[in-house]
RNA sequence: GUGGGUGUAGCUCAGUUGGCAGAGCACCAGGUUGUGGUCCUGGGUGUCGGGGGUUCAAGUCCCCUCACUCACCCCA
């Protein structure tokens, strides 16, 4: 036992090796997101309690019962952001982001945390990236945030992921089907907790996942088929660019998402092999949620994506390049007046955009040989009393086991030359 | 919040009807006073999750508790 403390319950937490798979899953999406134009956008980590309880919505679970919520010294209410998009969208029209050149294109990375008691893939500390585009209806939008996700996923290595497709209509069209759906909601048999989520959101009893809710929902009225003309219209579009892009998606019409706020276009990125947690990422369109929250009317679309099981997806297909931080060069010295001369020469390789790393510690030759070995180095330097008498170093090639003695006053060019060689 | 499973070395895990805490890997040292990755030799690095109980004796049996884990719920 090294320590009496533990992580907080229910976190996830990531070190070597399998914090190099995480890192990878996000540089990549920080590159996809800027190959598209979507600019970085740093957040706080917590906003006003009231945001989230009006953009998330106050009839959802995430609201009533997940939040990491507390009270600062100034006696305000703030709570760890659950989600991204509610912060996004603030931060966008707290600047005046959406006052210039629309849609206003940005995505996000961090921590979100929801209080649930943790299973696989699932914790109370998570990372999401997320990516959104505010100002736009354009439903080719929609399916660039689509293409985005996709691609990310694939150029990771994913292969078996596949795309959950839904409309939930809009303000117009949405609650005529509601109506429609609890009518025949109250006609089934149902425990208490789901007839009281008939009456506050029946659109989540949808995605029950008990086969005995399941059964009695064969024939529920389904929202594709209650769509008002324009929100059909904006469905079958992307759906058509979806095609055009090759991208191979599901239609579910009983895809509904546990956040108030979705409108139109809702997706969801299934993965198999990831256990109940399936859902390695999702998202949608937003019309109405600026003005729930106070601001211009502002359409938006976007997603998030959590990390987390995107890491154990990679995991599970075997696709995750777990690498150790290597260097081309490792300093072997031997008494303290090598260890300073190798130091000084390490830096400067570094400072020279060589990854260099050395022995510390006053290792036996032995010892630090053997670090040189672990680091993956192309070539050790050793140095000694005998070669510093001499005025030179030992290169030593450790693939080949070739040594040579090269003078001091040349070493960082001469390693420079047999690195660019390679 | 509700169920099930599991807690023994850094990791993966053995440990019989209760009888001196173990293996593999990893790590460290030596074989080699200045040469790694192979090989040989040696080293256990431990609050058996914690507390209480039964017993001559508890990793093992009983009670409580904590943690982890999977699932429900919910969602990333």
């Amino acid at each position: 036992m090294s320590s009496n403390f533990q992580a907080p319950r229910g976190v996830s937490e990531y070190f070597p090796p399998r914090s190099a798979t995480f890192l990878a899953a996000r540089d990549a999406f920080a590159a996809a997101a800027t190959r598209a134009g979507y600019a970085y956008l740093e957040l706080p980590v917590f906003e006003e309690t009231r945001l989230f309880a009006r953009g998330v919505g106050e009839s959802t679970d995430v609201v009533t019962k997940e939040m990491y919520t507390f009270e600062d010294r100034g006696g305000r209410s703030l709570t760890l952001r659950p989600e991204f998009t509610v912060g996004v969208l603030r931060s966008v029209l707290q600047h005046g982001l959406n006052k210039g050149e629309l849609p206003v294109k940005v995505w996000a990375t961090g921590p979100a945390f929801r209080y649930e008691r943790a299973q696989k893939g699932r914790y109370r500390q998570f990372y999401q990236v997320d990516l959104e585009a505010i100002g736009s209806e354009d439903p080719a939008v929609d399916v660039e945030t689509i293409a985005l996700a996709w691609d990310f996923y694939r150029d990771l290595g994913l292969t078996r992921l596949s795309l959950h497709l839904n409309s939930l209509g809009c303000r117009e069209c949405r609650p005529v089907y509601r109506a429609a759906l609890q009518e025949f909601l109250r006609r089934l048999d149902l425990d208490e907790d789901t007839r009281k989520r008939v009456e506050i959101n029946p659109l989540r009893v949808l995605d029950d996942k008990r086969p005995e809710v399941r059964a009695q929902l064969e024939d529920a009225p389904l929202v594709t088929d209650h769509l008002c003309g324009a929100c059909k219209a904006h469905h079958d579009r992307v759906r058509e660019l979806l095609a055009d892009l090759s991208i191979p998606w599901i239609d579910d019409p009983r895809l509904v998402r546990g956040l108030d706020y979705y409108t139109r276009t809702t997706y969801e990125f299934d993965h198999p092999l990831l256990g109940a947690q399936s859902g390695i990422g999702g998202g949608g369109r937003y019309d109405g949620l600026s003005e729930d929250i106070g601001g211009p009317p502002l359409p938006g679309i976007g997603f998030g994506l959590g990390l987390d099981r995107t890491v154990l997806a990679m995991e599970a297909e075997e696709v995750a390049a777990v690498t150790a931080p290597t260097v081309d060069v490792y300093g072997v010295p031997l008494g303290e007046e090598a260890e300073r001369k190798i130091f000084g020469l390490i830096a400067e390789l570094r400072r020279s955009g060589v990854a260099a790393d050395m022995s510390y510690d006053g290792k036996k030759l032995k010892g630090a040989m053997r670090g040189a070995g672990r680091s993956g180095a192309a070539y050790a330097v050793i140095l000694g009393e005998r070669d510093i008498a001499a005025g030179s170093a030992q290169v030593k090639d450790l693939a080949s086991g070739d040594q040579v003695a090269v003078p001091l006053a040349e070493l960082v060019t001469t390693l420079k030359e047999r690195l660019a060689e390679r």
